[in-house]
DNA sequence: TTAATTTTCGACTACAAATTCGAAACATAA
DNA sequence: TTATGTTTCGAATTTGTAGTCGAAAATTAA
């Protein structure tokens, strides 16, 4: 048998186990991290890695469900309402840019694992992209019910869904000094881009 | 010796490995391309990759060196002109953007190459790096005359960078259906989203 | 205290993939 | 034609790393 405090320390170490992992695969990629070193890092013994997860993979795949557990957690409120979709969208994003803001190393993470995972990875259809799926579909559905309620001009949602993908990430990952990005900023720099594209 | 013919011929067989590699690269990434795989592809025997390349990584990085150099010599005839800062900077992106469709293989990989690269490679300044900073620059430098000048709107050109650089793999790479986008287009969306952010 | 259970770990195994080797096929120049 | 240089390749070697094993340390329950 098993007390809700030894449960509770094994959920700790696995924390401490995919932290760091974390930095593991921040720094080598998920290829060239190796369990010696995820081991190193966290402080265990390799064969210990082992008996909290099964495989390499489990961790990796771990920390991605978590993650966008997460940011779905975080947003889902805020998304219910739908009389006022470019009020949601600009609030959701804000969300998770202060996510990000708070754990930029995870973000990152969870924002470009996708594209450094091999396919196989992906069989049996993952939590986390059930999550994603589902995020990517909200702000699509909100720049659609914004388009339909004058909210925000006409345009093809999906194209612009993309750019503002590279927008959002561009401004949070790739710069932007050491400065939060105030809600207001977030505001000015994605409404202004929608809006003056949809009207040209 | 060698003749010049020989030399030729050398070269196009570097050339339909680098051609192969590309193809398993972007199918498998660069950890789990293998030599076996690329010889396959390319239709030599390995050891033969071998006797044209010291390494794998070597592969990888002169495609790299390859295609940047090929990018930096596309834009730099018309980045010379400083008078039309504006116009140079459309320009450019226009032509990179062309250069994009006609080999979208090959400039995914340029562009999301290094977020697969494990630092190691980095080492000794690649040449491939110097013309991507080069052109990064470039670009920074036409956003911050065309301030001077008054055809762009005051902003914060570091940041508008990445911005415009995540717009852009969007756009290019994310989707936009199957159409090219057309000057005018690129000038409509770039110049929407810059003069519109500059003056709120 | 002792027995049972949970947790830990370094050494070992198995395997996949990079790189080397050495022999042969092929080309060129005398 | 022969000698010299170039190109090719499959088989063998080396290396790196995921995952296993079995013993022991630590903890809990009696």
């Amino acid at each position: 048998m098993i007390s809700e405090r030894q449960a509770k320390e094994r959920e700790y170490r696995k924390d401490q186990i995919l932290k760091g992992a974390l930095t593991v695969f921040k720094n080598k990629g998920l290829e060239k991290a190796t369990m010696d070193e995820i081991a190193k890092q966290s402080d265990f013994g390799k064969a210990t890695l082992y008996y909290y997860f099964s495989s390499k993979e489990e961790i990796f795949i771990e920390l991605l469900d978590r993650g966008w557990e997460m940011i779905w957690e975080s947003i889902e409120p805020v998304i219910q309402d739908h009389d006022q979709p470019k009020e949601s969208f600009l609030q959701a994003l804000h969300i998770i840019g202060g996510l990000v803001n708070d754990n930029k190393t995870l973000f990152e993470f969870l924002f470009t694992a996708p594209q450094m995972m091999p396919g196989a990875l992906m069989e049996g259809k993952p939590v986390w992209k059930n999550y994603q799926n589902k995020m990517y579909g909200v702000f699509q559905g909100l720049l659609e019910e914004g388009m339909a309620k004058g909210e925000f001009p006409e345009m093809q949602s999906d194209i612009m869904m993309r750019a503002i993908g590279g927008l959002f990430h561009g401004l949070f990952f790739l710069g932007h000094g050491n400065k939060k990005m105030s809600r207001d900023m977030m505001e000015e720099f994605i409404t202004s881009f929608i809006s003056n594209y949809g009207n040209t």
